[in-house]
DNA sequence: TATGTATTTAGACTAATTCTAATCCGAGAA
DNA sequence: TTCTCGGATTAGAATTAGTCTAAATACATA
């Protein structure tokens, strides 16, 4: 495993096993935000033994907690998986499914909003812009 | 059933069934954002027959469709559904999993983004925001 | 009344995810 | 070295959310 997915591995505190690098490398390698099913099939054949999906949601879930990686949920039914956990947002094309990430500076650096919610007895502590929409 | 919800399914070219109305009934009763189970739930005895489950999730595609109600998602594996379709936002408390609307004044009344996307490639429809916190 | 179409039903089926129990692995202890 | 033990991985069973199927029902109209 190469040597950056061990440290950021290592950096979270999570057990660099060959198992959870390829499948953190291949997060970091796509724009994709991919299934946990595209995740399993994109990677399956990179290690010399089988691989379970069980490790796959293992895994994934893992790098959820530990703060490596972000979910991103834009449908029912399915959750994404986003290796870039700077802060941002998402666009998704309803003809084609795609996900796509909206950096703060396409939205003109939106400040944090933060509403006065319910008369102040909630407080947020981060928020998710998804857009929708389709190519001209 | 009551007058008004035959008028609002057929304000929206949805034929007025017992089952139907229940569904509808109940969602414009509660503020609580619920699943397919909890409609099921809340409804089964409503009605002299035995409910099916997959009317309740024709029911709801149909009244999602037709524009009777909105499906929430907030999380991954499970659709929520809201009878309140005027244009706002939703609060997750992380704690409960409770979800609440936000009013668009709540966050003062924030102009409708449109992120210059990809170079103006692409276009935005419509767009949610999901807060996420919980309770001071 | 006869017919046709939409709706509802129970239960089979599917897809996504979690759980289980057995095996495997590797770092430190003996 | 070998032992041991806890964490990681595995295959497959189980669960959950939702869709599909085929039959029965309801209802509008001819
Ligand atoms: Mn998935
Ligand atoms: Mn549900
Ligand atoms: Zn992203
Ligand atoms: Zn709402």
């Amino acid at each position: 495993m190469s040597y950056e997915i061990e440290q950021l591995l290592n950096k979270h505190g999570v057990k660099p096993t060959p198992q959870r690098a390829v499948i953190a490398e291949y997060l970091m390698s796509t724009m994709s935000h991919p299934t946990a099913d595209e995740v399993f099939q994109a990677v399956e054949n990179k290690l010399p033994v089988s691989l379970s999906r069980a490790t796959v949601y293992n895994t994934l879930n893992t790098l959820v907690e530990k703060g490596v990686i972000r979910e991103v949920v834009t449908e029912a039914g399915k959750a994404r998986y986003d290796a870039n956990i700077s802060d941002h947002h998402h666009f998704v094309d309803l003809e084609t499914g795609q996900v796509m990430d909206v950096p703060l500076e396409e939205i003109g650096n939106l400040p944090i909003i933060q509403p006065k919610f319910m008369d102040g007895s909630f407080e947020v502590q981060n928020f998710q812009i998804t857009f929708f929409g389709k190519r001209k």
